[in-house]
DNA sequence: CCCGCCGATAAGGGTTCCCTTATCGAGCAT
DNA sequence: ATGCTCGATAAGGGAACCCTTATCGGCGGG
């Protein structure tokens, strides 16, 4: 029994797959596998399998959750004690779905270590699927993206962030430009679709958007941003959502389609714990981001602070 | 940060030194003292140095020994938690100390067992000193020796197991038993002292005897238990403490000594956990321990059940 | 029926853990 | 000064942990 091993399973068993837990925490699959077949040894229980709906626990992987979901919360607490104690900065642990974790967050943590010094961030990419268990589990403790707090995610609170419009560009040779009049939403689903990596979160808002529109996985093209998407817009590749705020300061030939429906008004929200159950860091934050500075930060930001990366969705490295 | 590492740091802070903590845990000193350098390269921080009274924590080692104690206990309570689930018996670990451990124990968890069905007992033994913190720690369920409760272990209730008087024997041949009336405590400073491994527990009836008394630590031999130092003893070596009422049933050819002051009247306790803290097998065990089957168990007892073993205090196994 | 998704497993490699025995240095009491 | 106790450290070995890539078997959906 490995606070590893522990930490695997919690996830697995709140992401409902081996493949979400690998991906949460940047490993192979097997490596996840094998955490749970040597939990099992040394336990002597098979813990969970296969269930229809996701996953099935044995009663003895029910008592255990709980369990080891504390253990693992008192090791991050462990170890943020001792960051403290020695007088280190806070750390404090944001991730975000790809659109505002590309757009807004790097500029907005920016402009928040310089306002709150003693506090050290970092920013990962995830899914709106993980989000509420890492933050459960204590892997993040900040979450920027869709709205989570309801009965599925108790616990976990919704700080509406920033209100941004979604519109959808296109180059401006490209076909749909030379139709008068408003676009219907059926007809955009035969198009090549050009997004960045949260049209792979079915539960983004560009997900969410492509499955109202009845895009078929195959017409998406991903790109690490949205304005690598559009880049390849202007080329005439095809059609791309667009942030409109991000989106006004660009200065390529594209131009924005007048679809019926269109533009979304939509929020970002920042997900937390509750209040008796974050940490000072994440209780500065809040207080900053409904400050003027924050909303400044957050309008100008131009994704000139790089995001820290793509691919491995979070960093864990929780006990180095 | 290993579980293991934190096991042995608690430990170590509870028992004020590295030495105490490998005696309790069976291990070498390095093995301690490795375990303690791995926890501070891992959290950064030196956690504890040697200070004038035991052990001094810095600031961040303070933080942390509770935190560490709940994961400790979690994953004690994790294991028992799937063994129940599995319904498995109940595991139930018991320390005594030497006297106590190999007199009675033994056959009162032989009774205990028969009588309460789905438990599985384990005996170890332990100094009196070890015993606060082998509970607190959860390395062990129940403390059978002196009384420990009061302002030094909190947490802790010491319930009286059984009352017994500790007198002095000597063979027949000795030149002690020729002196008529009784005999001055101050008398039996220069002679050979023969007694069991509580002889070199300073806590327990048997060590605080020899103090009291002043007997030089030279002028003593450990035996594995009471009847073979009673053996030697019937061979004219020296003197010996023995409790009266496995005394009573010795045929070898020994004289009890009409010391000032003796035979002490003392008391075994059973040491446990309050009761919101202890498992359903242990508030069995005390339940069954006033009725008069386990009196009967007590008397009875000859030890011709074998204690488990003698050198290693306390088996410690726990996340095998 | 076949394919794709999911978990289990094999094989291999690097790292860490954990234990041992032996030795060293610091602090302290005799 | 001389031991003594106590913790740190070296050296060495065995086991466990954790990761990878590749492959296999089960199972549900098109």
């Amino acid at each position: 029994m490995t606070l590893n091993q522990l930490k695997v399973f919690v996830l697995v068993v709140r992401l409902g797959s081996y493949r979400a837990a690998a991906n949460a925490l940047g490993v192979s699959e097997p490596a996840v596998s094998q955490a749970i077949t040597a939990l099992r040894q040394s336990l002597g229980d098979q813990l969970l399998s296969r269930g229809n709906a996701g996953i099935d626990l044995t009663p003895a992987g029910q008592r255990i959750v709980g369990l080891a979901s504390q253990m693992v919360n008192l090791a991050v607490e462990a170890e943020s004690a001792v960051r403290q104690a020695q007088g280190g900065p806070e750390l404090l642990r944001v991730v975000a779905t790809a659109t505002p974790g590309d757009a807004i967050a790097p500029a907005l943590l920016q402009a928040f270590m310089l306002r709150s010094a003693q506090v050290e961030a970092t920013l990962g990419i995830a899914t709106t699927d993980e989000m509420g268990a890492l933050l459960a589990e204590r892997l993040t403790d900040v979450a920027i993206g869709p709205r989570l707090a309801g009965t599925q995610h108790p616990g976990v609170i919704s700080d509406p962030l920033m209100r941004y419009r979604l519109l959808i560009v296109v180059g401006l040779t490209h076909s749909l430009t030379r139709s008068a009049g408003s676009i219907r939403q059926r007809q955009l689903a035969d198009h090549h679709w050009l997004v960045d990596p949260s049209g792979t979160d079915p539960l983004s808002d560009v997900g969410l958007l492509l499955a109202r529109l009845g895009v078929p996985a195959e017409q998406v093209t991903v790109f690490p941003n949205q304005r690598m998407a559009w880049a390849a817009a202007a080329n005439g590749d095809g059609v791309a959502p667009a942030v409109e705020h991000l989106f006004t300061r660009e200065e390529r030939p594209l131009a924005v389609l007048p679809v019926e429906g269109l533009p979304l008004d939509l929020f970002w929200h920042v997900n937390t714990l509750t209040a008796d159950r974050r940490t000072a860091a994440v209780g500065r934050l809040l207080r900053y981001l409904s400050s003027p500075d924050s909303m400044q930060a957050m309008f100008r930001a131009d994704g000139r602070v790089p995001a820290s990366k793509f691919k491995p969705p979070v960093y864990v490295t929780i006990w180095s």
